[in-house]
DNA sequence: TACACGTGGCG
DNA sequence: TCGCCAAGTGT
């Protein structure tokens, strides 16, 4: 046993020596530029993470640079690489090693794994990487190759195997050489002892790999299945602003924690379902799955006859309910999917006019009254518009594309004071702001036919 | 322990 | 097409 392992950290050693790729986070043992790296590599790919690591190391080149930094700005330059509390635990680590270790990233294992979003595999690997200490630092790679090599059959999805493999690796590590015999272990799993079809041929370590000589290496590692991603669908409002607002689409931040926290998207909710005669039915038609634009001419048709008109009138009212703000969802526009590790999103986006808030019924009333008789409202219409009478709280909504609110008489529109959280924003302000994926793709859909 | 937490690439 | 999975952590 001691002369397998023996063999393995000392082949795997040199094999690493000649076959190590070269990478941005290599060209130094700089701590900062360890930790920013294996952050993002966390459940990432190396292709994915390289320009976003140039770019974040340009715009934040020091701790100090990174903890001063507005978190907004470090949110837009992690957009589009995913698990964004990330980046955040990741500032809040930089402003640590500022308030606490004088701007140093200490030696220390402890205080390393003391630091936000550092669990044990980051700390294994700053403290080796950058200060070249024994510590073990086990990923998925590193998990696959050891299962391999020693042929052990435990469930590694388990936390108790990765403890058990922890101490193995350990104790593999050559003296002086962890940061090496660390990175080694992960490239050899990158390169050649990869997840599908391994190319042990060409393995330093083949001769006396366990699984390989029981002819194993196709089932191991073992690993449980993760649960299926339940399915969302959701009504998306893509408001397109009047009067002062045109040319811009109104977004919301995200909460603090949870889901894709703090980042900017439409509004949009989850689509209840309608249950008839005893079975549960989605108001929703079943369409193509990939991002889907609805051609223009499909929504002409008058409003009562849309099989959208449901979707349409339950998008109002959640949006009324939930901001008190009252938009009119004018036709659905696109469809679009997003997966996450956990959920499958399936997007109706509805083009949507922004129905600005009056405070009297009296206006209302006449407000409507005038609507009716500019013939701006439709008498197909009306029905629905009746619909927005009995929204929450009473509130009733002027029509505001932009030509009826330029002729509306009477009470003025008022700026209608937006609830917290909610922006109007022309394609220009998405320099600033991050949004995760799937509404890039929708707003750059958007900008795109409409510019 | 189990789940939340993004995204893209690949066979 | 689709399931798997990639340098995990926090709760």
């Amino acid at each position: 046993m001691a002369d397998i392992k023996l063999y393995f950290s000392e082949e795997l050693l040199s094999w690493f020596h000649i076959h190590k790729r070269t990478l941005p986070w290599r060209q130094n043992r700089d701590p900062y530029r360890v930790w920013v790296s294996e952050i993002m590599l966390q459940q990432t790919r190396v292709d994915t993470v390289i320009p976003y690591y140039e770019r974040f190391m340009d715009r934040f080149p020091t701790v100090t640079a990174l903890a001063e930094a507005p978190e907004a700005e470090v949110l837009k330059c992690w957009e589009g690489l995913g698990y964004y509390s990330r980046a955040r635990n990741l500032q809040a680590g930089a402003r640590e090693v500022v308030d606490n270790y004088n701007s140093v990233i200490p030696d220390d294992a402890d205080a390393v794994a003391g630091l936000k979003g550092i669990g044990p595999y980051t700390r294994g690997a700053v403290m080796s990487i950058a200060f070249n200490r024994p510590e073990p630092a086990v990923d998925g790679n590193v998990m696959r190759v050891l299962s391999r090599y020693f042929c052990l059959e435990d469930d590694i999805a388990k936390p108790r195997t990765r403890i058990q493999l922890e101490h193995l690796a350990k104790s593999l590590i050559p003296e002086g050489a962890a940061g090496d015999f660390n990175q080694a272990l992960m490239e050899l799993g990158a390169l050649v002892c990869t997840p599908k079809s391994p190319g042990c041929l060409t393995c330093p370590v083949m001769v006396h790999c366990q699984g390989r000589l029981v002819g194993k290496e196709n089932v191991l590692p073992i690993k449980t299945k993760a649960k299926p991603p339940r399915e969302e669908r959701r009504l998306v409002a893509l408001i397109e602003g009047s009067g002062s607002n045109v040319g811009k689409v109104l977004v919301r931040q995200r909460p603090e924690t949870g889901l894709l926290a703090q980042m900017w998207e439409l509004p949009h909710l989850l689509e209840e379902e309608v249950v008839q005669e005893g079975k549960a039915i989605k108001t929703g038609r079943g369409r193509k799955k990939k991002d889907t634009i609805i051609e223009e001419s499909s929504a002409v048709m008058g409003l009562s006859a849309s099989p959208d008109s449901g979707q349409m009138e339950q998008l109002g009212r959640g949006l009324a309910a939930e901001t008190g703000l009252l938009i009119r969802p004018r036709h659905r526009w696109m469809e679009a999917e997003h997966i996450f590790s956990h959920i499958i999103w399936k997007l109706d986006v509805f083009l949507a006019d922004f129905g600005f808030v009056l405070k009297e019924k009296e206006i209302q009333q006449m407000q409507y009254e005038t609507l009716l008789q500019g013939g701006l409202v439709a008498a197909e219409q009306k029905a629905e518009y009746n619909n927005f009478e009995t929204a929450p709280d009473q509130l009733f909504s002027g029509y505001a594309a932009s030509e009826t609110a330029a002729s509306v008489s009477g009470p003025e529109q008022q700026e209608v004071p937006l609830p917290a959280g909610y922006r109007w924003i022309g394609p220009e302000d998405m320099r600033e702001l991050a949004f995760p994926n799937v509404f890039l793709r929708i707003l750059g859909n958007y900008w795109s036919e409409r510019y």
